[in-house]
DNA sequence: CCCAACTTCTGCAACGATGTATGGCAGCAA
DNA sequence: TTGCTGCCATACATCGTTGCAGAAGTTGGG
């Protein structure tokens, strides 16, 4: 059996009571009764069951992350960042999958895994602000990254269209006028996808360029989706000078089949991607690519929900953070 | 306030206990009985509360993870596998990152981190058998994926010698025979580093290759120190045929920095690594490397820690697995 | 018809911590 | 002396669940 604080009391000659209040800085304690429990805590190698300290206290010291796929390079890095940040504020960050599955995405919001942690960072992709609100218990909630501006939640976020239409202006300003977009996703009520695509048509529209539907090409954000979608441009015949993939893993992807299939980057067509994760620097060639601002991101949203956990900010509501964004000019898309 | 038993109790009519008895399947229930407890549970929404169940039991339905650099994308790949298979059995996974730093290591087996959890996949990087032994709790702990072959310990691994013999008898098969390794880990008391190189060398050994001290680049396993190793050996002017990174990012890394100097590859110089990262596949080109069976490392670590943990599989005592490799040769080192 | 054996359900204590209420004791003013 | 205030320590209840022991109710054999 692990020592207790009633081994504790005993062994310092005092009551459990106080051995709490010695342990929970309580104001007026002796210096010598409290340095008598220090010494027994010591001697006994006593720790505090967190457990106990939960179910009395009704807190875990432990957050919630909800991300679709930690296997990612985005979201484990940001994963990585995240958790770091908590442990200086002395909280542990518990993750869940959702396979971009509404289901896992529902029972994160209200399930048992809810219970366990004390707030919610939530990457929400399958549901929306109205179904969040509906399921929400009390418990604090920061969406990450995501595009659901509502004054209900606090969001967390990257600029997403901004950025993209930056990186678009930025292969238009240097010639390009046929830029093919991989990873769109139709389909998805709440993501990045539709912000950057919208950024990238904002682009084309102030530089006078035609939005051509055939240029866009839907998929999941995986490398292989990226090659398979270029394939597919490739064998329809679309006419492109550019590819601006929608995360950098499919930016990758495409950039390895074009080179497979002999097309040359950055001469015959660039390639630019969107997340700036480590990969893009070491590519070959360098991926062009926006870097989002990701360590802003997670000490934001990590600063901003225990703030919301331990009752701090508790005025305002709604409270939107933009983190700023770097375009990375490289050799895939100089 | 959430509803707990007793409420359930109150409105099925029946004791706090039944109710208990209903959510543990006890064998002696009316089934008229249970149903009413089961129509109150509906209907109230009620659901257990983990952290009283914890303090009771004692258990947490909760694993904890052991790793060094959730980020890197081998690990962030296992761990997303590990919490799958974890999930499927009804646990989660906690993760804890270590940084490869020795106090971290220490507090994972024995401070507040072992609490919450039932059991533990630890990836020792700066401890040795004898620390880890006499730090270890009660606590099933199983070792993932290095080299602590020790009769106290369950072991789950990769073949790390065998497969980096088998690579390096590839490329002296290919006709190279000055092959650089980047990623030695001298320092390191325990860890694949130091298992690879040793595979390495017996490859040369039985070829009849002499073993050049001068081709071994100490280094952290991360992308950028992949480059500046290459970059030292060729400022060094050290004569090489091949390089060799102990894992994918150091090899990728290498790969990117040899391009960049005009190297080619694999004509200069083939390039091979380690792990079968997703990304290995796309990269340009696209790089030899080991899969080291890592689907079969995540069920095994998972099944036996949660065997452990369940008392299944109590007798047998250091159970000692090694996952099955495969070379996998691609355009990097043909 | 009674006792044994089984089935079904219940009450109490406990897991290990913290909040509330309160009991002493010292010092000081009246 | 009495009454008050401020400091220090304690007892008890409580968080929501499960283990243990046992109390009812039911069945069946003799």
């Amino acid at each position: 059996m692990a020592v207790t604080m009633n081994d504790v009391a005993k062994a310092a000659g005092v009551s459990l009571k106080t051995v709490s209040n010695v342990l929970n800085d309580y104001e007026f304690i002796r210096p010598a009764t409290k340095q008598r429990v220090e010494d027994a805590i010591a001697e006994l190698g006593y720790e505090a069951n967190l457990t106990a300290r939960s179910l009395r206290s009704g807190k875990t010291r432990m957050l919630g992350l909800v991300l679709s796929d930690l296997s990612s390079p985005y979201y484990a890095e940001l994963a990585s960042r995240l958790m770091k940040a908590a442990s200086r504020r002395g909280y542990r960050v518990l993750v869940e999958q959702s396979d971009a599955v509404a289901d896992v995405e529902l029972n994160a919001l209200q399930g048992p895994f809810r219970q366990l942690t004390d707030g919610l960072l939530f990457t929400p992709l399958m549901i929306d602000a109205d179904t969040i609100a509906a399921r929400l218990g009390k418990k604090p909630l920061v969406l990450l990254g995501e595009h659901i501006l509502d004054p209900r939640f606090d969001l967390v976020t990257m600029k997403n269209g901004e950025a993209a239409a930056a990186l678009t202006a930025h292969l238009l300003a240097s010639g390009r006028h046929r830029i093919a977009v991989i990873g769109a996703h139709p389909e998805e009520s709440a993501g990045s996808a539709g912000l950057r695509l919208n950024g990238y048509r904002e682009a084309l529209d102030r530089a006078g360029v035609p939005f051509d539907p055939a240029l866009i090409a839907p998929c999941e954000w995986r490398r292989d989706n990226g090659a398979a979608a270029v394939a597919g441009l490739l064998e329809r015949g679309v006419d492109f000078d550019a590819v601006f993939g929608l995360n950098d893993v499919l930016a990758l992807g495409a950039l390895h089949e074009l080179l497979i299939r002999g097309v040359r980057v950055p001469q015959d067509v660039a390639v630019a991607g969107f997340d700036d994760i480590d990969e893009a620097r070491f590519a070959s060639p360098s991926l062009t690519t926006i870097s989002p601002g990701m360590e802003e991101i997670a000490e934001r949203s990590i600063g901003l929900l225990i703030d919301r956990v331990e009752g701090v900010e508790a005025g305002s509501q709604g409270l939107h953070v933009e983190a700023g964004f770097q375009l990375k000019i490289r050799e895939s898309a100089p």
